[in-house]
DNA sequence: ATAGGTGCAAACAGTTTGCATGTAT
DNA sequence: ATACATGCAAACTGTTTGCACCTAT
């Protein structure tokens, strides 16, 4: 039913080896690597394909572009650095979401995005402001 | 230097009055009862204005286009009915947020989304599977 | 052999921008 | 009077789709 293509593997590939969520530009780059001649549309055909599926969770940021990562990383939040851009994974959850939920209401997901300063960013801030 | 026109006010009388946030062909739609002649491309300078000033926060789902709701309605998160898609504030905020950053990070702001069915739809459920 | 995948270009949706005109100050 | 706001259409970005060709099975 569904064929293996290098294309396909090679997209496969970047997205299992890279630790933060890329987008379909991002991804379609680093697939020419291996695959030179690809298109943009195979790339999405096959995101939406694995989206469907569940093995994949998009990424989304205010005025940003989609993101993508596999699912099965475990549980976690991302962090959006405002200074760099970067984004990072945060393991695990907030406590107290169960009781944050109002009574009715029947949760099944939810996402937790939180924006601020890096590490390296912070440091260096705090540095500037030294002088 | 900010000049007050009937289209301005209008679509500022659109957010002022919805409780839940509104993508642009809303706010469009709303304002038109009183402005019939109006262009989207108004819509959008004024929210970019309002953005700018911090007077509307982008409320953005996965696969959704932008909503905006004003700022100043206190701290609070939504809610995402995956049944009637409607929109839901949550007021207050979850508990151990600070406790989830990691050493080393500084954060800024905060986004929590919770997806599920909202008391309405969970109730129709729940009476569906009785039968 | 054939169903399914691919590349390209065209189509689409959402948003922004250039420009001539209109209007609040 | 003049600077700013508006409406329209064109441009732009991100994503999807139609189609002829290609390729893994």
């Amino acid at each position: 039913m569904t064929r293996r293509t290098k294309q396909g593997e090679a997209i496969k590939n970047v997205l299992v080896n890279c630790p933060s969520p890329l987008s379909a530009v991002e991804i379609l780059a680093r697939a020419k690597q291996v695959v030179p001649d690809m298109g943009l549309a195979t790339v999405y055909r096959h995101l939406n394909r694995w989206l469907r599926e569940g093995k994949l969770t998009p990424v989304e940021f205010p005025g940003e572009t989609c993101r993508f990562e596999t699912t099965g990383k475990g549980h976690h939040h991302h962090f959006l650095c405002r200074d760099c851009g970067r984004v990072f994974d945060l393991p695990g959850c907030v406590a107290g979401l169960h009781s944050f939920v109002p009574a009715g209401f029947v949760p099944r997901q939810h996402e937790l995005t939180i924006y601020g300063a890096c590490p390296t960013c912070a440091r260096q801030t705090e540095n500037n402001h030294a002088n």
